[in-house]
Order: structure tokens, then sequence, then C-alpha cells
DNA sequence: ATTTGACTTTACGTAAACGTAAACCTAATG
DNA sequence: CATTAGGTTTACGTTTACGTAAAGTCAAAT
């Protein structure tokens, strides 16, 4: 309706995210969002897409919307005092330990991974070389 | 008690691993674990524990324990069958697909720490040059 | 003999992250 | 004007991954 401005609704930002309405509003009512309203509907702007996309990726890498919200509270806290400045480093420190913890475990996995497509393979190898027996159960 | 045997209680299993023995009976009845019984009691051997530190590496990579449990059945299964190996095949890549946006996550959540923190002190060194004053709210 | 400690099963409780249904409003469209 | 498409709130339901008693077993130590 009002094209000139840059602002969507609830149901366009789902499908631009794949996600559905009824989360959009959850992560509102977690306070992982603030969209404005125009009368009663919500209207998101594009810093509340920003948002969303930090969101979805925190659940990507399995953080709790808790989590994601006190992320969100350091990239928003109105950095005046030292004492806040410093939490801030002890926090991002401690999510740096989590992430690198989880670039090992996914280096891990990954060389699991090869295993086992190595071993598929070579077995695939066998039956080719052996018996033209293409697939089927 | 059986000391010259490599097998292990649930309590120990449990200490090692930094988990509850409520987890760990909870994963055997979701079929993730099969540790062998003496009479009543649960004995864990050398590859169970390997199990369960397989177990603990997925749910930090934020997969379900169904999930997980596929993931096993990609290593138990006895690959008899080109369908079977194909199958596997295509759950790897499934998996490697997941695993590298993951990678890519981390990348783009760790680079935003990395401006938070340098955001962080450079107040903090405008604090410390301007005025002695130290931290307090 | 009894207490202690570690184990067992059964079963109900819980927090997180939504799904889903009900019942309503409201703007655009045939 | 009635319908359809999208939005709203309220509220209860659901799944996952365990937590937390309750009540019993069994071996070892006091």
């Amino acid at each position: 309706m009002n094209d000139l401005t840059n602002t969507i609704s609830i149901g366009e930002l789902a499908k631009q995210f794949d996600v559905t309405a009824r989360a959009i509003r959850f992560y509102e009512e977690q306070g992982l969002l603030h969209p404005v309203r125009e009368g009663t509907h919500r209207i998101y702007y594009a810093k509340d897409t920003v948002r969303l996309k930090l969101i979805l990726r925190g659940k990507r890498l399995g953080f709790s919307l808790a989590e994601i919200k006190t992320l969100f509270a350091l990239y928003d806290t109105d950095p005046n005092s030292t004492v806040q400045l410093e939490t801030m480093l002890e926090l991002t420190q401690q999510k740096r330990e989590v992430l690198n913890q989880q670039l090992h475990d996914i280096k891990m996995l990954l060389a699991e991974l090869d295993e086992v497509e190595a071993r598929c393979k070579e077995e695939l190898n066998e039956f080719t070389q052996q018996s033209g027996n293409s697939s089927h159960a």
C-alpha cells in the first residue's frame, strides 16, 4: 500500500525468511523484536529484518532465544560506563569460547563424514567392479 | 569392583563427561546407547564412551537426539546394498551442507564480536585518557 | 543387622519454542 | 455488500530433553 516506504508487513517478513508469522510475534513477545505499529498492524523496517537475520543465525548455532537476547544487549548497550564496557568484553570472550568449541566440533564431524564417505565409495567400487549390478533393493 | 576390566558404571561415565546419569539413561531410552547389563546394573565399555562423546558433540552443534541417532545409523549400517550406500552418501552430503552453513554463521558472529570488542576498547581508551576516573557505575 | 551409597524402574513435572485453533477486525475486490 | 486476504489477541496443545521425586534392589562398610 504505502509502497514509497521501505517497510514490510509481518507476512512479507515471514516469507522473506521462511518462518511463520507466529514465530515472529513470539520473538517480539520475548523482547527480540520491536516493530512499530501502524494502527493495530505491525510494520517492519530494514533494521528489523537485520535483527531477524541475526536471530535465525543464532538459532542455527544452537543459541537459545534468551542467549540471543543478551547478545543483542551487547549490541544495543549505550557504552557509557567502563563497568558496562568491561562486562561486554567478558561476554564477547565467553561467546568466543563457545564458538571456538563449535568450530572444533564441526571440524571433527566433517572429518568423520570424510571417513564415512570414503568407506561408502570403496564399497560402491567393489560392487560396480565385480558385478554390473546397478542399485535396486 | 572388577578393576581388571576396562568397564565403568553409569555414575563414573556421568562424572567423566559432566552429565547426569538420568541423561545417560535417557540417551539409552532413545536408542543412542546400548550398555551391557551385569545383573541389573549397566556397564559401559570404551565404545560406549566414544558414543557418548559423539552424542555430546552433536548436541553442542544443535542436532536433536533424533538426528544424532540417524547419524549413528550412518556409522552402524552394515553396507550390504548399493542403495544403502547411496542413501548414506546423500545424508553425509546433507550434513555437510548444514555444517558448512554453521561454519559461515560462526565466522560472521566472530567478525561481529570483533567489531563490538573494538568499539568497547576504543571507548575504554577515551575514558582512561581523558580522566583518571576508574570504573564505578 | 542396619545403614550407606550407588544403582534400578516408573512416573509425573518443566522450560523452550513455537503450532494451532478460536474469534475478532479491516481493507480491498469482484 | 459480501467475501476474501491478511492482520490481531488469547489461550491451550505439543515436542524435546531432560529434572525430580518415589520406591525398591543390592553390595559393602560400620
